[in-house]
DNA sequence: TATACCTCACTGGTATGCCAGTTGTATATA
DNA sequence: TATATACAACTGGCATACCAGTGAGGTATA
C-alpha cells in the first residue's frame, strides 16, 4: 500500500489515462493543463511527469512541453524480446526448486481458467489469466528485481496485449497448450524444455507484432 | 548528453556521493542539509531523491526523513541472478546474428587489455574492462530495453564489483579466461555454449557474495 | 506582396513559503 | 522519582510566484 500521497495518486491517474486510451501517443501535454484535469498543484503532477517520462511513455522537453510517446512496434518487439530473457530463466529456475503445494495449486487453479475461457472464446477474461499466469510464475522465482522489471513493462505491455490476440484468434488456444506445456515442464524438473517452450511461446507473440 | 538541468545535475552528483561512499548506507538524510551541500534549492534535489528512490539507493518517508539503503547480499545476489537471465540470453542471441568488423575489435581490443591487466594483477583497471566487456556485448544486442535495466543496475554493482575481487584474488584470472571463451563461443555461433558459460561466470560472481 | 522583426503567450525549471505530521526533550504533575 | 504532557525543532508534501527560453502571429518595413 502506497502512502497515499499527491503525487502518487497523479501517477496513478495519469497511468490510468494512458492506458484507457484517454490520452494517446502523439497528444501534447502540459503541467498546467493537468492541474486543472487533475485538481491539484504542478508538484506532484511534475513527481509524475519524471516517473512516466522513466517510465518511457512521455517524453519532457525543457521550455518546450510534454509528448505523449508512441509504443512503437519495435518497442514492443524488444519488451517481448526482454520478457523472452527474463521468463526463460524463471521458468529454468522453477524447475529446479520445489514449489509449494501452493504454489501449484494457484497455477493449477489458473491454468483451468484458462482452459474454460479458451472454451467459450473470451478473449479478455483469457487475456487477464494469460498475464496473472506469467506474473505468477515470476513471482514463484523470489527475485525482487525481476519483479520490479516485470511490473514496469506490464503496464506497457497492456497496450498492445489486445492487438496480439485480436490479430489472430487462434492464439489463445496456442497459448494455452504452451502454458500447459511449460508448467508440466516445471513440475517435472526439466529447466531446458521449459525454457526453451517459454522463449517459442514469446516468440510467438514477437512475430505477430513483427509481420 | 543530458539537458545540463538542475535536477540532473542533482542526481548525479548524488548518485557520485554515493558511489564514492561520501554517503554510505544507514545514512540519514535531509532535503535541507542537501540544499546547502549541493547549493540548490529543494525541488531540483526531490526530483533527484525521487529517481534514485526508484533506483533503490534510498528511501523517503512522509514527515519522516530519507535513509540511505543498504545494498544487502541479497539484493546483490539477486542483481547477479539477473545478470544471468539477460546477459545468457544476449550472448545467446549475438551468436545467432553477425558481428560487425568493428564490433569484433572493439571487444578484441578490450581483451587484450584484460589481459595486460590480469599480467600486471591491476585489479582497478581490470575491473573497468570487465565492466566494458559486459556493457559492450549488451549494447551490440540492439535491445534499448536491456541497455536500459543494465544501466540501472550499473551502478548499484558498482558498489559490490570491488567486493568481489576483493574476496578473491584468483578471479580476475578466471574471469579473463570465461571472458575470452565466451567470446569465441559467439564468433562460432554456438549460442548455448556461450549462454551457458556467461550463465557459469556471473554465477561464481553471486556465490562468492553467498558464502 | 514578401520579408524581417517584434511581441506575447506559452513552456518547463527553479526557488521558496507554508503546512501537517513526527519525534525527542524538557517540563509539569502524580 | 516516574509518568504524562506540551512544546519545539525537525521532516517531507504541496502550492505558487518568478524565470528564461521558445515559437507563433501580427506588424512594420522594404
Amino acid at each position: 500500500m502506497p502512502a497515499p500521497t499527491l503525487k502518487e495518486k497523479a501517477y496513478q491517474e495519469m497511468k490510468k489515462l494512458l492506458l484507457t486510451g484517454e490520452i494517446k501517443p502523439g497528444d501534447f501535454l502540459s503541467e498546467r493543463t493537468l492541474v486543472e484535469r487533475l485538481d491539484m498543484s504542478r508538484t506532484p503532477i511534475r513527481s509524475a511527469l519524471d516517473r512516466l517520462e522513466l517510465d518511457g511513455f512521455i517524453k519532457q522537453s525543457p521550455q518546450q512541453g510534454i509528448v505523449v510517446q508512441e509504443l512503437s512496434i519495435n518497442k514492443a518487439a524488444e519488451i517481448y524480446e526482454l520478457r523472452k530473457a527474463l521468463e526463460s530463466f524463471v521458468v529454468n529456475k522453477l524447475s529446479n526448486m520445489e514449489l509449494t503445494k501452493q504454489q501449484r495449486s494457484i497455477i493449477e487453479e489458473n491454468l483451468s481458467l484458462q482452459k474454460r475461457y479458451v472454451e467459450e472464446n473470451d478473449i479478455p477474461q483469457f487475456t487477464l489469466k494469460d498475464a496473472e499466469f506469467h506474473h505468477q510464475l515470476i513471482t514463484f522465482a523470489d527475485n525482487e528485481e525481476i519483479i520490479d522489471i516485470n511490473e514496469q513493462i506490464q503496464d506497457r505491455l497492456n497496450l498492445i496485449a489486445v492487438k496480439v490476440f485480436k490479430l489472430d484468434d487462434q492464439r489463445i488456444i496456442v497459448s494455452y497448450d504452451d502454458h500447459k506445456e511449460i508448467f508440466e515442464h516445471i513440475l517435472k524438473g526439466q529447466g531446458e524444455k521449459a525454457a526453451a517452450k517459454m522463449t517459442e511461446h514469446l516468440e510467438y507473440g514477437r512475430r505477430i507484432l513483427m509481420p
